[in-house]
RNA sequence: GCCCGUGUGGCGGAAUGGUAGACGCAGUAGACUUAAAAUCUGCGAACUGUAAAGUUGUGGGGGUUCGAGUCCCUCCACGGGCACCA
């Protein structure tokens, strides 16, 4: 039996001690050069299988190209800043940064027996000055751009903690700790001008051919941009007009009122006169932020008396309300609503005796609301009788002739909020001047270091409570001030770092510029779909904030982007409803039962591993039981990379089963085999028209990074060679070389196997430095096709025949044979269709 | 509600408009073995038939084509993203 414990072990420290996985900081960037990246895991403790299988995807490809002579930068390091850390020192009482630290060695601990080909001299953590450092002085270079900025927002407000919580903290619109009701809470907070970029990063996403379109799709909503009008409205008693935004300006003549939002300065104006409408906003914002609670809240309006005038019926009015959802974040947070052609607009409607007006009509279509853009338009004054495309032209030129509308985009994309109110993240490098306002942290006071101290018994933001960290003298007056005590959105940390990977040490700046221009853009990043949006829509951003600040990197940080389903398996629970490990479980038959007692266990259907019903299985007890190699080729065989994956004991133990073939096959063809003393020229040839195509079939199923199709040719490849050793008749040479190139063929996924047969072959350490073999061409034309033969469409045999037949031929051979004659005896040909080497297809009268 | 994706044997899945089911898992028969395990060799969509072969088959219905898992229309089921976005 093949012996993994000792040779991955073995592998593990010789790929070490002979540094084999350094990238040559001295290469030009050429097209040879290829930065493959696995998305930095966050430092929780402990590698899942959804880890494993995302560096599997990535050690493969990293060891493809190198093995086929590109230079690869293939770096590992962690996101390590985070809230997790500060709930971990609550309940165990130690420091953020130990349990961080302690999480990273323990981690790296089990990424080495996976033998990763990583250069570890490249690893980060975000948790380091020497990272976050240069992270400020890349916030302060944006706010000096004016791509930071300071504004008012809501957060969810625990008002028995008295702090801000992030949205993961609030339950059921509760705190988490405290189960107080979370209020919304205006704050001044940092947000990174993203919008700005909205029509670029939407723009951007048609020159990314390497992403898979769904991604793309879900940025696109995500930035959802709209193309409507706007509208200046008077209103009754107000000297400024009123704006509001449409997507639909032209069922303007079926507006029966119009609403603002309840943080609409014209709401708040209107409060201070108006009590009853003061407790109403009051009421709108105990509601905490939570978008689930949204959906189900109730349409609640507040009618202010006040009259708007309609911009193109002269004496017509309509009245202003104040209603909950209406959003301030959206458009101008003013609206006019068309009960008639809106599902929202019509509830309203109802609910407070507005009229509906319908003013588009489609034949056959008689339920209101109507909200199809197809019909005629009625009731509309000059729009009568148009069709909808046709009037919302009419209408929006209309209304900029006359001075009360203009055509405007918006988007749905906010501006990023960076702000937490947190201790473990990169302390934000601005201070507080009663004099001078907001005043940036000198660069040469860089980095804004973390206290050390700060203890964690109380809530809040200990960074608030610390005694003396926030007191600092303000840089340009000299006057006692304040440091700001928020820390940056983990999100930022992981938008830049894989411009650091490029050069981790480097000291005067964030990156070295010749190493981004060696390696950037990423050629693979490999990471899960739920990164999707956020993450990959920030680190676009940053790519383009960065530009103007004057840094010469790529706009689009990632040219492929491989995303990778999830792992998954069934859960069990016993009896009494209690979730068990797979590993307690027991299969009978048909039905499963838990091993302690032989209680039956229900099973549920494949779905993701979570810790909460157990159905996880430890990468680590995976690797000692089967080995590395088993683990990796088990979870990139079968099932496509971006498909979910079912984890099963007897698909990795098929895996176990194939390592120990292959290494039966060379131990059997090392030590038994003897070369023939007669070599078959024949049967040599007829091996190598099987060897070398599936040589180069599998060499573009890598480059396609298909890696459940090349598994199953490697698979065929080495029964080839089984039968090659049992027939004892092919020349050594060329079956020596089969070898030789099948053990690099199998290295990107079983690295240790290959390099044990690598030293049994003879050959010299190491394989994973060996180059990619090449397929002889002369190998890959068939002498002989088979070809379908059809009738009508329908296959009714195969035959083989010599490549370069003519129809002619082929029709012969068809006739030759008794059943396929019969067929056509006495029928009338009509045509018949022949693609060579493919089909004879006989259509008949 | 809007947008997107997927649907193929018992299971995971293959298949530039041209032989549906590669490869694996599970199954099954045989070889080796005192026996088991391991290993090796077969067999496997369904139905009819001793066989040769035939019929039906890629979620349902329709269409384009000499030919459709693949392209088009429509319906159904499942999954994902967004969601009071005006």
């Amino acid at each position: 039996m093949y012996n993994f414990q000792e040779n991955e072990q073995k592998w593990q420290r010789a790929w070490k001690e002979a540094s084999v996985y350094g990238c040559d900081p001295t290469q030009n960037r050429t097209s040879s050069c290829i930065y493959v990246l696995e998305m930095f895991p966050y430092p929780s403790g402990r590698i899942h299988m959804g880890h494993v299988r995302n560096y599997a995807i990535g050690d493969a490809l990293a060891r493809f190209k190198k093995a086929q002579g590109c230079a690869v930068l293939h770096p590992m390091g962690w996101d390590a800043f985070g809230l997790p850390a500060e709930n971990a020192a609550l309940e165990r009482h130690t420091h953020p940064r130990d349990w961080t630290y302690a999480n990273i060695d323990a981690m790296r601990a089990q990424l080495a027996v996976l033998g990763l080909s990583y250069d570890w001299h490249q690893e980060i953590a975000t948790c380091h000055p020497a990272y976050y450092r240069q992270e400020q002085k890349l916030f302060l270079q944006f706010l000096k751009q004016g791509l930071v900025y300071r504004k008012r927002a809501t957060v969810n407000w625990d008002p028995v903690e008295s702090c801000v919580l992030a949205n993961e903290q609030v339950i059921d619109g509760k705190g988490w700790r405290s189960g107080a009701l979370v209020e919304r809470r205006e704050l001044d907070q940092w947000f990174f001008k993203i919008t700005d970029f909205a029509e670029d990063l939407l723009e951007g996403l048609d020159n990314l051919p390497g992403w898979p379109n769904k991604v793309r799709l879900m940025q696109k909503n995500w930035i959802g941009r709209s193309q409507g009008l706007t509208l200046f409205l008077r209103v009754e008693g107000e000297s400024e007009p009123l704006s509001l935004f449409s997507t639909r300006p032209e069922t303007i003549f079926g507006a029966s009122f119009i609403a603002i939002a309840p943080q609409h300065p014209l709401a708040k104006k209107l409060a201070e006169k108006n009590k009853d409408l003061n407790a109403f906003l009051q009421d709108c914002s105990r509601i905490s932020t939570i978008t689930a609670d949204l959906e189900t809240m109730e349409k609640q309006g507040f009618a202010t008396g006040i009259s708007v005038y309609h911009p193109f019926l002269e004496g017509k009015t309509l009245p202003l309300y104040v209603a909950n959802f209406v959003l301030m974040t959206y458009g101008t947070g003013a609206i006019f609503g068309t009960p008639a052609h809106d599902v929202r607009d019509f509830a309203f409607a109802q609910k407070y005796n507005l009229p509906i007006v319908q003013v588009i009509q489609k034949e056959g279509e008689t339920t209101l609301p109507y909200i199809e853009k197809e019909g005629i338009m009625v009731n509309s004054s000059f729009l009568d009788g148009k069709t909808v495309p046709e009037a919302f032209a009419l209408l929006t030129k209309e209304a900029e002739r006359l001075g009360v509308g203009k055509i405007s985009t918006f988007t749905r994309l906010r501006d990023w909020g960076v702000s937490r109110q947190r201790y473990w993240g990169c302390p934000i490098p601005v201070i507080h001047c009663a004099q001078c306002g907001v005043v940036p942290v000198p660069e040469k006071d860089l980095p804004v270091l973390l206290p050390e101290d700060v203890s964690f018994d109380r809530s809040g933001n200990p960074l608030e409570w610390h005694p003396s960290w926030k007191n600092v003298s303000c840089p340009v007056c000299g006057q006692s001030a304040q440091r700001e005590t928020e820390t940056l959105d983990t999100f930022v940390d992981s938008s830049w770092y894989f411009l650091r990977f490029c050069s981790p040490r480097h000291e005067s700046a964030p990156f070295a510029q010749e190493a981004v221009q060696r390696w950037m853009p990423v050629g693979y990043y490999i990471g899960g779909v739920e990164h999707a949006i956020l993450h990959l829509l920030y680190a676009r951003f940053f790519s383009r904030a960065l530009r103007v600040c004057g840094y010469d990197v790529p706009e689009e940080p990632f040219t492929q982007l491989l995303t990778q389903g999830m792992v998954c398996h069934p859960a069990y629970q016993d009896t009494a409803g209690n979730w068990l490990f797979p590993e307690e479980v027991e299969r009978k038959g048909a039905i499963y039962v838990k091993r302690a007692d032989n209680t039956p266990v229900t099973v549920s259907r494949s779905e993701k591993m979570s810790k909460s019903k157990k159905n996880v299985v430890d990468p680590d007890k995976m690797v000692q039981t089967y080995g590395a190699d088993a683990v990796r080729l088990f979870i990139l065989s079968d099932t496509p990379m971006d498909r979910d994956l079912e984890w099963s004991e007897e698909g990795i133990e098929g895996c176990w089963r194939f390592v120990n073939r292959v290494w039966r096959l060379v131990e059997q063809y090392t030590k038994e085999y003897s070369p023939p003393k007669e070599e078959n020229a024949a049967a040599t040839e007829a091996f190598l028209r099987r060897i070398h195509p599936l040589l180069d079939q599998v060499t573009t199923l890598y480059a396609h990074v298909q890696f459940n199709r090349v598994i199953a040719l490697l698979r065929e490849g080495i029964s080839v060679l089984y039968e090659a050793i049992e027939k004892q008749n092919i020349a050594e040479a060329s079956l020596r070389e089969a070898f030789r190139s099948w053990t690099i063929v199998m290295s990107p996924l079983m690295p240790h196997l290959a390099e044990e047969v690598w030293q049994a072959l003879g050959e010299a350490p190491f394989v994973v430095t060996a180059a990619w073999p090449k397929s002889d061409p002369v190998y890959l034309v068939k002498e002989s096709v088979d070809i379908a033969i059809q009738v009508n469409g329908k296959t009714r045999a195969v035959l083989s025949v010599a490549r370069e037949a003519p129809q002619e031929e082929v029709t012969n051979a068809v006739l030759a044979v008794p059943h396929l004659s019969a067929i056509l005896k006495g029928k009338t040909i009509e045509r018949t269709v022949f693609v060579p080497q493919r089909i004879l297809n006989f259509v008949l009268a």
